[in-house]
DNA sequence: TTGATAGTGATTACCTTTTATCAATAGAGC
DNA sequence: GCTCTATTGATAAAAGGTAATCACTATCAA
């Protein structure tokens, strides 16, 4: 038998601030957001959440190298991320080009995804 | 005054090692390959090298998403990679598909540069 | 050959992110 | 309201990769 899940108000927290963002978060990032709805919200909460979250299918990771996995909610569809230099901040893009992709590999290499980030620097840290 | 170097049979190892492989590499894979040559060699041995080789802009870091850095030449021009989901090696790919990266971006972002990754099965594991 | 010192290797310490622990809390069916 | 137990929060501790330490070794100019 499956485990009873609960409703609690850390889980909605959790969920609303993934709702609401538009670009995929650090944990932290989520526990500081989440936090102002439940103040008593630990960081191992929103790890044990994430982790039940990315098994039902809600939420996937977003991996950026060189730097911790972030999380974002998995009904936006492909696309892939731009990263900002100066802030840090990691920001959803909205085409993908990957039609060419697959020519780019060798001969016998089978590609089944891949992955596009963007680095340079957002609209507020252009200026 | 800058710190005298000293040429030595771990240094020429690590840089041996380097040279004759296609793709970046893990530190861990860089030190079984170069106890070959020299069996005393120490995993802090090939740190400190790597360190030193990307100070001297010789060698620079891969990164693949979730994955610890990875070290190449720097001598192979513009290129990105290819990661076996099988064998987990990490291959060089040849061509870049660059030119439209760039109208990826939302309005007013500066891009500075990009990274694109392709996954599936190298040769061998598609087999 | 010799001597000053850069480099080495084994080990420990470290750092950051994530998980385990466990007593206390709080959903939800009765 | 009451009970059962999933969930929580604070903390400790793990995990993984990297850097620091330090006594010893080996390079290379003289």
């Amino acid at each position: 038998m499956a485990i009873e899940r609960r409703t609690t108000r850390q889980k909605e927290a959790i969920k609303a601030v993934l709702e609401e963002q538009a670009g995929p978060l650090l944990p932290d990032d989520i526990h500081r957001l989440a936090v102002k709805a439940v103040p008593s919200l630990g960081i191992a909460t929103v790890y044990r959440s994430l982790k039940n979250l990315q098994e039902e299918g809600q939420v996937c990771c977003v991996e950026i190298p060189g730097q911790p996995p972030r999380y974002e909610r998995t009904d936006k569809g492909h696309h892939h991320h731009f990263h900002c230099r100066n802030c840090g901040q990691v920001f959803d893009l909205q085409k993908c080009v990957a039609g060419g992709l697959k020519s780019l590999a060798p001969e016998g290499f089978q590609v089944t995804d891949h992955e596009i980030i963007l680095y340079g620097f957002c609209k507020s840290c252009a200026d």
